[in-house]
DNA sequence: TTCGATGGTGAGTAATGACTCACTCACTTT
DNA sequence: AAAGTGAGTGAGTCATTACTCACCATCGAA
């Protein structure tokens, strides 16, 4: 009754797909118990009777959404190389980067402060798989590099989530309190790495910063 | 019909307050659209009724938590103080222990977080009143000892932020993420204050730190 | 042509949500 | 004693919510 037969009918998996990605956007931006079904299925451009077709519930439909969004590993392999060469500005930098990047879902970081706030059963998945794993690995590193002499000898779990700290905070800041930044990513994420490896305290005399830091 | 007359009735003031010290809980726990009136209204040992005899809204409710909880000055002549002697250590280790420190009402931090993303629209007021404040000062004292020539010349905000992020991070991790800490507070801040003020890299030869850290 | 599978819906329903109202206490004030 | 007043409530109202159900449409195979 709608369209005759204007449009193909999508499969079972691109509806079960397109739910979701609407259901995503709307659980961040409104939170769980902010959102409708109504809402979803207005989004996703089905009835509402569908959603229940393809999700039991809208709690199941939540769960769906955790459980999909859970891709980092691109990251790690690149990191690794990086840590095998000691390149510390390296590793650092790329893995503020990543925890930075501009074009990345700002979904993702809201639907993870919701979860965690209103005690979603899958939060703390989420957070491993989204956050421990950056912590985890920085920590292993920082760890090697104590043993290598390179760096000094403090509790490398807490060094790492102080740096990781550092970043989301960051992201936090303007992408759920709106402060705007007032610097590009770059030059922030160079701050941040700098401050973090070698302080703020300047060295006795002469110049400010080691060698590198051109860009 | 309740009780012939065993307790008092408390005033109006203490009602309120109570009302309001009742759903800033079950807010900061379960968020504004996740915490209903009647709840508060049990939580507060009075009828629903009553609650809109108080509150012509619930949203006007929620307005009036975050309205009351702006309290933080006191910490702020302290820094001063520690500010005027130039007490680097100092200044970052109070900062960074009040914004750490265990007693304080963890619901503050959930109740903020609740406002941001939900969009609240005294979500920024209150987001100046406790943070904005920290970072602002801390910024200005930065900014101050690079002009003495005793801190790199990095941008102060962004040096601020970094740190405050560090801290406030850590709160998170453990009050919304149950993230276990494996230090006591004060070990966590000294560690964060040191790494912050002089790095994670090893000066090339000999000693760890320079001179302070003894606790 | 029939048939069954697949994808879809309009019109519910029962529960719950925020919010209202007519009313009663208990305690002054006159 | 009469009247008033502020604190308090039980029993609603009405909209909304998550979820259901009986039913339709299209299509490839038998």
């Amino acid at each position: 009754m709608r369209q005759p037969s204007r449009a193909i009918r999508p499969s079972s998996r691109e509806r079960q797909a397109g739910l979701i990605a609407a259901a995503a956007s709307l659980f961040a931006a409104k939170g769980f118990n902010g959102t409708t079904t109504k809402e979803i299925a207005k989004a996703a451009g089905v009835s509402e009777a569908l959603v229940f077709k393809y999700f039991p519930t809208k709690r199941a439909l939540y769960a769906a959404i955790l459980a999909e969004k859970v891709t980092v590993n691109e990251l790690l392999d690149a990191v690794e190389e990086a840590a095998k060469k000691r390149d510390d500005h390296r590793v650092f930098t790329m893995i503020a980067s990543f925890r930075i990047r501009p074009g990345v879902d700002s979904t993702l970081l809201r639907l993870l402060l919701f979860s965690a706030l209103e005690g979603h059963e899958l939060s703390d998945m989420f957070f491993d798989k989204h956050h421990k794993v950056f912590y985890d690995h920085l920590a292993a590193y920082i760890r090697t590099r104590i043993d290598d002499g390179a760096f000094r000898p403090l509790d490398p779990l807490l060094t790492a989530r102080a740096f990781i700290g550092m970043v989301v905070h960051h992201r936090l800041l303007h992408e759920i309190f709106g402060v705007p930044m007032h610097q590009s990513h770059e030059d922030t994420v160079a701050t941040y790495v700098d401050l973090f490896l070698t302080g703020l305290i300047k060295k006795s005399a002469g110049h400010t910063t080691p060698g590198r830091r051109s860009r």
